[in-house]
RNA sequence: CGGGGUGUAGCUCAGCCUGGUAGAGCGCCAGCUUUGGGAGCUGGAUGCCGGAGGUUCGAAUCCUCUCGCCCCGACCA
């Protein structure tokens, strides 16, 4: 892509609605833009790194064993009668009546929609257990939206619902998706610390919160410092062995009465990115999901469901990584992988350079954000800095003359000077490590 | 929903107290000079001063009502 034709309307003071630092970066990088309190519509570099989160979501669901399908965003009320939902939800559920006075809702989460469809269309226990999941746009008409897309009122979830025929088939999902949790953040570049969450009404003691660490995270988390060492050098993590580890949300978390020594204990703030449930059978009692078992009778399924906030995920890597010059992308989550930077256009040799470049960084498969504007190389730097790739390369009449361009890593802040060459294959070699 | 703040150009803000023809910087457009960390000069465009009502000869400015947005709390993913 060309930045002189690419729509970045790129911001270079911070706006006055903005307090938290991915809410400031996503605007100042063009990101986003709001359309209401909480609401926001999101521009393409912005709809880029969504799409990125999104697709290792699905990569990983799909993993797991999820199929994924898509529900409708607006649901009769009559569904949520059966549940005792539509009364139960209150003032944050948005409520609509059609033209012929239907009363409607646009979807907080989806349950009972999915219930309607499990027991209208399965009816043995031959074709549990099922997994089925969706990444859609939801609606809570929140009180007080804040902190951009961390907290907004229109926001993308990946919600995922397991049908099962007995506790221990649900158990079995729980874990899965335990697991897949942790791989699926591992991969952006997050760190998530699974809580054990207080399930609420729902009943049960099966309910994990997934934490990303960040300074300006909402909660604040205590954990046992064998987290860290668990996951030291970017590993993977056990889940098996991080399962048995004590973490807790500070509302819960009782110092007098804590199992981890006060010397191995830490706290940390925490962005909460997702959020796992075994729901029993709270929906399919209610409406009804029943198939046939074995021996003809009649089994109420067992179900959970499973949460990853899509549109917070942005916001909670950028409060994850980021410095005082703008966002610090992940690889794996980058809207380009590197910003190829002409620092003299017009110059004859510069602009070969880098078209010659651009043009092999696409045939590579390398998506390339080539700017090609004719401004000042501080102006490109300062906003290739702001928006945050992977990596810079630049190309400028200083290191032409010696045959050499230069690659910054935006991470690091690391600039090294070698050939042209050089600086193509080591670009392509990180982008192929990352993109297999 | 309680408390606090704030609405003036695309962005950041001044002007308001003390009423008298709408301002600056950045950005945008044109030209010249510049050219490796958000350049300089010259010229130019851009505003229902959030909205409605009121007071007044005259309102961005004073009064009343209202709406939006932001922050804290409660609540929540």
């Amino acid at each position: 892509m060309r930045l002189s034709t690419y729509f970045l309307p790129t911001l270079k003071e911070n706006p006055t609605e903005a307090q938290i630092v991915s809410h400031r970066l996503m605007l100042r990088a063009g990101m986003i833009r709001q359309s209401a309190a909480g609401i926001y519509s999101w521009l393409p570099m912005g709809l880029k790194v969504l799409r990125n989160v999104e697709q290792i979501v699905r990569e990983e669901q799909d993993r797991a064993g999820a199929q994924e399908l898509l529900m409708a965003t607006l649901q009769p009320a009559e569904l949520w009668r059966e549940s005792g939902r539509f009364d139960a939800y209150g003032k944050e559920m948005l409520r609509i009546t059609d033209r012929h006075d239907r009363e409607m809702l646009y979807g907080p989460t989806n349950e009972e929609m999915i219930t309607d469809i499990f027991r209208n269309l399965v009816k043995s226990y031959k074709d549990l257990p099922k997994q089925l999941y969706q990444i859609q746009w939801k609606f809570r008409d929140e009180v007080r939206p804040r902190f951009g897309v961390m907290r907004g009122r229109e926001f993308l979830m990946k919600d995922n619902y397991s049908f099962h025929a007995d506790f221990e088939d649900a158990k079995k999902v729980y874990d899965t998706m335990y697991a897949t949790y942790l791989r699926t953040f591992a991969r952006m570049g997050l760190r998530a610390i699974p809580v054990a969450a207080d399930p609420g009404a729902i009943g049960g003691n099966l309910s994990h919160e997934f934490q990303v660490l960040a300074e300006t995270g909402e909660s604040e988390i205590y954990y046992d410092a064998k987290f860290d060492e668990l996951s030291a050098n970017g590993q993977q993590p056990d889940p098996v062995a991080l399962r048995e580890l004590y973490a807790a949300a500070d509302e819960k978390h009782d110092a007098a009465n804590c199992p981890v020594p006060a010397d191995r204990l830490k706290s940390a703030r925490g962005i909460e990115v997702g959020h796992i449930f075994y729901l029993g059978k709270k929906y399919s009692e209610a409406l009804n999901a029943v198939v046939a078992g074995p021996n003809g009778e009649q089994i109420t399924v067992e179900m959970g469901c499973y949460g990853i906030g899509v549109s917070r995920l942005v916001g909670a890597i950028i409060e994850a990584s980021h410095d005082d010059n703008g966002i610090i992308w992940p690889e794996p989550v980058a809207p380009f992988h590197v910003g190829l930077v002409n620092l003299r256009v017009g110059d004859a040799a510069c602009d070969k350079a880098c078209d010659d470049l651009y043009a092999k960084l696409q045939t590579a498969g390398v998506e390339p954000l080539y700017d090609d504007r004719d401004e000042r190389a501080g102006a490109k730097f300062a906003r290739m800095d702001l928006i945050g790739l992977p990596w810079q390369l630049l190309i400028g009449p200083r290191g032409l003359e010696k045959g050499l361009a230069e690659v910054k890593n935006r991470k690091t802040g690391e600039r090294v000077e070698i050939s042209i060459e050089a600086a193509f294959d080591k670009i392509v070699s990180s982008y192929q490590a990352r993109h297999r």
